[in-house]
DNA sequence: GTCTACCGCGCG
DNA sequence: AAAGCGCGCGGTAGAC
């Protein structure tokens, strides 16, 4: 039986999921809440049966190469500090000390008080510094031989400081990490992953990921779920019709934004199509997409008005969904889950357009996170797991299985067939099956 | 010493 | 000022 408190997390988490009311800790109350909201089914459901079954991932713990860690360690801790005395020399500020590398303030200093790099395109931070993140890096690349030091350096640190030395620390002493997914920490109903975050692994690490002897780790991707999940909650028939015959959606969308058969598609075409079908799902407007994309902004409004003359319905959606937030103060999804949006209604146009870009992007982001979490109650209840199976990671779109090689044939097909009919889209849902953690 | 805000960046 | 959603985390800097 889970937690009571548990419980009463879950159920004021749901009730608002943004955590901005207070509500009571009596669970009698906050039942009758959740009654009221509809949201009974999702709690008793989704929410309530996944307590364990996070719970269980947690203990099992995903193994990871605890030599190959000290390997890279080492190899990274060269690197990093070879590039440190390169950088330091350029800077004029030898030896080593003369300033903090991993001070954007005293980067920002040195860069552009000290060398005199043009500051000509470089953005601001929030506190009026001279940014130094990675696109005011690039911009200014060519006007000093430093940049590309500071770039390396950067990338290799990173993969150092936030990905090989904590889960060296925090292997147990079968090399395994553990964990812990936050079941109440979205708004929009997704996990999250803490104490490592298993979530943000980028491909250069995820080898260091392996199975137990005699097993193989198998991920299982869901394709295009939340484009998927658009085409059908805004009822779209161009999109639903790609889906249903397995087109590449993003060639699909570049043949109808450039008015070219589908077979004559660019990979720049492609590329751009990709970028515009993203955005819609975050409400990415001109400017942004202008940025993103390497357009001017008029360029980039006309293949946005272009994109929802030939997605007609998902304009009418997202407008519907907006006006609805209004009048409501909430949006949901298809399940009912709900998002409140105090500031809809705000009189400044920014707070309100923010607001707005939230409530076009939440019943898809929480609808792909229902279903994902419904794959994997299905797939526990199904005792897919007793005979030589394990689920470790969840990672929104991903379910990561270690799987006894005697049985990964059968597993594997198990899996995938639970999951594609996890939830009734009016598209079907697609997994892409990959051996290892890739 | 602990805290918070900020910057920057990894992923879906 | 910002100008595309959702996260967690490592580092610095300043407050306490």
């Amino acid at each position: 039986m889970p937690d009571i408190d548990r419980k009463i997390e879950i159920a004021k988490w749901l009730v608002d999921p943004d955590k901005r009311q207070i509500l009571p800790d009596d669970l009698i109350l906050l039942e009758a809440r959740l009654s009221d909201l509809g949201l009974n089914k999702i709690y008793k459901e989704i929410e309530l049966p996944l307590i364990e079954i996070l719970e269980k991932m947690h203990k099992i713990g995903i193994k990871v190469d605890v030599t190959l860690l000290g390997k890279l360690s080492k190899k990274f801790l060269k690197e990093t500090s070879s590039l440190e005395k390169q950088i330091y020399k350029k800077s004029g500020f030898p030896p080593a000390g003369g300033f903090n590398l991993n001070s954007p303030k005293q980067l920002s200093e040195i860069l552009f008080e000290k060398l005199k790099i043009s500051k000509e395109g470089v953005s601001k931070t929030k506190t009026g510094n001279y940014s130094t993140d990675v696109g005011s890096l690039l911009t200014i690349q060519g006007r000093h031989p430093i940049i590309n030091l500071i770039l390396k350096y950067r990338k290799i640190f990173k993969i150092q400081s936030t990905y090989i030395e904590p889960l060296r620390k925090l292997a147990d002493k079968n090399q395994r990490v553990h964990t812990t997914f936050v079941q109440t920490g979205t708004a929009t109903g997704r996990l999250s992953s803490q104490n490592p975050n298993l979530q943000n692994i980028p491909p250069s690490v995820r080898p260091v990921f392996i199975a137990e002897k005699g097993y193989k780790l198998v991920s299982f991707d869901y394709s295009q779920i939340e484009l998927r999940v658009l085409a059908s909650v805004a009822n779209d028939k161009k999109m639903i019709e790609a889906f249903q015959k397995d087109l590449d959606i993003h060639k699909l969308t570049a043949s109808q934004v450039f008015n070219t058969d589908i077979h004559e598609v660019t990979k720049e075409q492609r590329g751009f199509a990709k970028t515009l079908n993203f955005g819609v799902i975050y409400g990415m407007g001109p400017v942004a997409f202008a940025r993103s994309s390497g357009l001017s902004i008029e360029e980039a409004k006309k293949f946005i008005q272009e994109y929802f003359s030939d997605f007609a319905n998902i304009k009418i959606w997202q407008e519907k969904t907006i006006n609805q937030a209004r009048k409501q103060g909430y949006v949901e999804n298809l399940n009912g889950r709900k998002r409140w949006l105090p500031q809809i209604n705000s009189m400044n146009n920014w707070v309100a357009r923010e607001a707005e870009r939230v409530a076009i992007n939440m019943p898809i982001q929480g609808l792909a996170a229902d279903i994902i979490k419904l794959a994997m109650i299905k797939v526990a209840k199904n005792n897919s797991l007793a005979g030589g199976a394990r689920m470790l990671l969840s990672i929104h779109d991903e379910l990561v299985f270690e799987i006894d090689m005697k049985v990964l044939k059968n597993k594997v097909s198990e899996i995938k067939k639970i999951m594609e009919s996890a939830y009734n889209l009016k598209v079907p849902l697609k997994v892409d099956v990959t051996m290892g953690y890739a």
